[in-house]
RNA sequence: CGGGGUGUAGCGCAGCCCGGUUAGCGCACCUGCUUUGGGAGCAGGGGGUCCCAAGUUCGAAUCUUGGUACCCCGACCA
C-alpha cells in the first residue's frame, strides 16, 4: 500500500493523525500547534458553516465581525473570565521589526513597544460587550442577536490536529436580552440547534446537558453542552452554549432602560462550535482504511471510475455517464468522473476509500454492454452491480441510507458503551473500559475533583431530560436525586 | 512544564556504535513504451544547507558541547 494508515488497534492517536494527514484534510504548519486546513478539510468545514449559518439566520441571528486584537485591560474586567483564559493568551507587544544591527536577520524593534499590549482573542466576549455598551440603551434595542465567524488563539500546552489547535476557526454567538428567562431560552435554543445539527449532519448522537460548576465556561452562570462519544470510548465536547447572566453586562456596564423607565443590566448568552467538529467527525466514523464521511458533509458525495482500454472505450463510457452526472448535479449531489488516465482503477478505489467518499460507481465495458454499473458504499464497505436504469434514484436513496446508517451505527455504539455504576468499586472497574458511566453524584466540587484525581474521569454533563431517582453518591455516599455522565475526555 | 522519541530528497527510512570514493533504499515525481474489473511493468531521468551553531580532526551525516524544532504520554484546556 502506498499510503499506510496505522490501525486503530495498534495506536489510536497515530491512526487519527495518519487519517488527517494522508487523506489530505490538513497539514502541520511551521508554528507549533497550528495547522494548515487543506481544501478537502476546509470543504467539510464550509459545509458545516453553511448548514449552521442557515440555522442561525432562521433563529433570528445576524452576522458581524469584531477585531482580532483586544486591549489587555479588557480581559481583566470580568474576574472569572480572566482567570480562565490568562494562561493561554498570545500577546502582541510590538508593532515593528528591523534589521539586526549586530548581524544578519531581523529583530523586534525595541523602540516600537506598544503602550498597552494587545491580546489575540481567545474568545470575543470582552471586545463585543465593550461595543454592546454603545449599542444598547433601551429595551427596544433588545434582544441583540449577533454571531461571528472567526479565528481565535488559545496557547494550549498540548495540541492535536482539529481537536485542539492553538489557532482554530469557529463561530461565536453573543446575544443580549432584557430578561434572564429570555436569555436562558436563547441558551437552550442554540444548544438544540447544535444538537440537531450534529446528529443530522455529522451523524453523531450527542447527550444534551449542563456542565457541573467545575467545568463551566469562565464567566458563565450556566454552561450547556453536547457531548459525543468517540470510537475509543472517550468523550468529546462538541459544542457549548452559555448563559452568562449579567456578568459581562456588569463588567462592561451595559444597562438599558426598561418599560418602567428603570435602569437594568442586560442578560447575556454566548455559544460556539469550532473546527473541532471536523475532528469529531473523523474520530467518530472512520476506520482502518481511511475516512468515512456522512453524505451531508462529504465534499465529494459520488465518484465515478471508468474502466477502459483506450480512448475509444473511454468516450463510450463518457457518453453513457454524462447524462447521469448532469442529473445528479441537478439534484444537488456532488459528483466527479475520475477519468485520469495516469492512475489505474485499483489505485483510485483505494484512494477514494481513504478519502471517505460515500459512494463509488465503477463502469467498465462489461457493465457498458450489460447496461449495469458497480455501486460501492463506503460506510459498510459493500458493493454490488445494479441496473443503470433509474440509477440516479438509487444513488439518492443510497446517500440517505448511508447518512442514517452511520447515525444508527454510532448510536448503537454509544448506547452499548454507557454503563451504570452504583458502587465505587464498580466505577473504578468500569472507568478502565471504553465508554461513559452513568452514576449518582452528591453535587459537590470536592467529590468531582477527587474522582478526577483518582480516575481521570470528569463529569461530562448532567443530562437535560434526566430521570429523577433516589440514589447515593458513588464516592461520598451522600443522597442524590439524579445520575450524571462521567467519562475520560479529549 | 515533567517523561519518552525523532530530526538525512515531497513522504517513509537505512547509514552513525567503529570518521575516509560521488550519502543510499522504497514510495512519490519527470520522459518513453506497454498497461487499465482492487494500490501496474520495464527502461531512462531529476531532486540533498544530512535540524542549527561551535569544537575535535588532514577529513564530520558519523565524535564532543550547546541550542532548536516536531511527535507521543502526563498535568492544563473547546
Amino acid at each position: 500500500m502506498a499510503k499506510e494508515i496505522t490501525s486503530r488497534k495498534e495506536d489510536y492517536s497515530q491512526w487519527y493523525n495518519d487519517l488527517v494527514l494522508k487523506s489530505g484534510l490538513a497539514d502541520y504548519s511551521p508554528v507549533r500547534g497550528c495547522m494548515v486546513i487543506k481544501p478537502y478539510g476546509f470543504g467539510i468545514w464550509e459545509k458545516m458553516q453553511a448548514a449552521l449559518d442557515k440555522r442561525f439566520k432562521e433563529t433570528g441571528h445576524v452576522n458581524a465581525y469584531f477585531p482580532l486584537l483586544i486591549p489587555k485591560s479588557f480581559l481583566s474586567k470580568e474576574a472569572a473570565h480572566v482567570e480562565g483564559f490568562a494562561k493561554e493568551c498570545a500577546v502582541v507587544t510590538h508593532y515593528r521589526l528591523k534589521n539586526d544591527p549586530n548581524g544578519k536577520g531581523i529583530i523586534v524593534d525595541p523602540e516600537a513597544k506598544l503602550e498597552e499590549e494587545l491580546i489575540i482573542r481567545p474568545t470575543s466576549e470582552t471586545i463585543i460587550w465593550n461595543q454592546y455598551k454603545n449599542w444598547i440603551q433601551s429595551y427596544r434595542d433588545l434582544p441583540l442577536l449577533i454571531n461571528q465567524w472567526a479565528n481565535v488563539v488559545r496557547w494550549e500546552m498540548r495540541t492535536r490536529l482539529f481537536l485542539r489547535t492553538a489557532e482554530f476557526l469557529w463561530q461565536e454567538g453573543h446575544t443580549a436580552h432584557a430578561t434572564a428567562q429570555e436569555a436562558v431560552e436563547e441558551t437552550e435554543r442554540m444548544l438544540d440547534v447544535y444538537a440537531n445539527f450534529v446528529e443530522e449532519y455529522l451523524a453523531l448522537p450527542v447527550i444534551r446537558g449542563r456542565k457541573s460548576p467545575n467545568e463551566r465556561f469562565a464567566g458563565a452562570v450556566e454552561t450547556y453542552c453536547i457531548e459525543a462519544m468517540m470510537q475509543d470510548g472517550l468523550a468529546l465536547q462538541a459544542g457549548t452554549s452559555h448563559f452568562l447572566g449579567q456578568n459581562f453586562a456588569k463588567a462592561f456596564d451595559v444597562q438599558f432602560l426598561n418599560k418602567e423607565g428603570k435602569q437594568e443590566y442586560v442578560w447575556a448568552t454566548s455559544w460556539g462550535v469550532s473546527t473541532r467538529l471536523v475532528g469529531a467527525l473523523i474520530m467518530a466514523h472512520s476506520d482502518d482504511e481511511g475516512l468515512v464521511l456522512p453524505p451531508k458533509l462529504a465534499p465529494l458525495q459520488v465518484v465515478i471510475v471508468p474502466i477502459h482500454k483506450g480512448e475509444e472505450d473511454l468516450n463510450k463510457l463518457r457518453d453513457k455517464l454524462l447524462p447521469l452526472i448532469t442529473e445528479l448535479k441537478a439534484r444537488g449531489i456532488t459528483v466527479k468522473l475520475d477519468d485520469d488516465d495516469t492512475k489505474r482503477p485499483g489505485f483510485k478505489f483505494a484512494e477514494y476509500e481513504m478519502r471517505g467518499v460515500p459512494i463509488r460507481l465503477a463502469m467498465g465495458m462489461r457493465d457498458y454492454e450489460a447496461n449495469t454499473v458497480e455501486v460501492a458504499r463506503r460506510d459498510k464497505k459493500e458493493k454490488g452491480t445494479v441496473s443503470f436504469d433509474g440509477i440516479a434514484d438509487h444513488i439518492a436513496a443510497l446517500l440517505d441510507d448511508i447518512q442514517s446508517n452511520m447515525y444508527k451505527t454510532a448510536l448503537a455504539f454509544r448506547d452499548s458503551h454507557i454503563r451504570k455504576a452504583d458502587t465505587w468499586e464498580e466505577f473504578q472497574k468500569l472507568i478502565e473500559e471504553p465508554g461513559f458511566i452513568s452514576a449518582h453524584w452528591d453535587g459537590t466540587s470536592e467529590t468531582e475533583e477527587k474522582i478526577k484525581e483518582l480516575t481521570k474521569a470528569t463529569i461530562r454533563c448532567i443530562p437535560l431530560d434526566n430521570p429523577q431517582e433516589d440514589g447515593k453518591c458513588i464516592f461520598s455516599g451522600a443522597a442524590s436525586k439524579e445520575r450524571v455522565i462521567f467519562a475520560r475526555a479529549y
